[in-house]
DNA sequence: TCATTAACACGGG
DNA sequence: CCCGTGTTAATGA
């Protein structure tokens, strides 16, 4: 595991941290569609991406979802981040968008680290600033583009994540991600078909000229 | 005007 | 057959 972190960490943190994240830690494997966290589940434990990527989502009051932002590797999550002073419980859901590797960091470790790495303490304020950047991003998208752009977003944004133009998915799920009905994801996916923007296929679209 | 909801027909796996 | 998809009509914001 070691050496797996050293890959894509290397360049953050002194030898002497990688081998106590090495220590504390465990590797995962995880495959596509996994529930990681549920909302109000409380988090013992961080989680460092080494390979794949995870789709962080808010449930609303009703049991429906809206698609936060994605992580990639180099990433972590911002929920632990907040949640490791105290024993806070988890305000998002976050699901495996492709088969993904990650470490498991006790969050204990948080702390000590904060204050005893440079390294670390940059990482996490870091990390914690590039997910508000997403939120916020995010939030732009929501107040001013319309249905039809956030769509195309969606659509680019997985694309760009799975590294291929096919997208795996049912006009179901995005309505759900994207907080809409899927009369409307049908509606506007026909237009973008119409406009060959996309090839439609069934349980799968194909996204064209990027 | 545009989204949502419900309802229905079509057809591929 | 079951489910994803395309479409429409009614209703509401």
């Amino acid at each position: 595991m070691l050496e797996e972190l050293k890959k894509h960490y290397g360049y953050l943190f002194e030898d002497q941290l990688l081998e106590e994240i090495n220590n504390v830690s465990t590797l995962k494997d995880i495959p596509e569609g996994t529930k990681i966290i549920e909302v109000g589940q409380t988090l013992s434990k961080m989680p460092l991406l080494l390979e794949g990527a995870i789709k962080i989502l808010r449930d609303d009051d009703k049991g429906d979802e809206l698609l936060l932002y994605f992580l990639e590797k180099g990433d972590t999550c911002a929920m632990t981040l907040t949640c490791c002073t105290g024993n806070a419980k988890s305000e998002i859901k976050a699901i495996t968008e492709i088969d993904t590797k990650l470490i498991m960091v006790p969050i204990q470790y948080m702390e000590i680290w904060m204050g005893k790495y440079k390294s670390w303490r940059d990482f996490v304020l870091q990390s914690y600033q590039a997910r508000m950047l997403e939120l916020l991003d995010t939030i732009d998208k929501i107040a001013f583009l319309k249905m039809d752009e956030r769509l195309l977003n969606y659509l680019k944004d997985k694309a760009m994540i799975n590294g291929n133009t096919l997208i795996k998915t049912t006009h179901q799920e995005i309505a759900y991600e994207l907080h809409t009905s899927r009369v409307v994801v049908s509606r506007l996916l026909k237009k973008l078909e119409q406009q060959k923007i996309i090839i439609l296929h069934r349980n799968s679209l194909e996204l064209l000229n990027i």
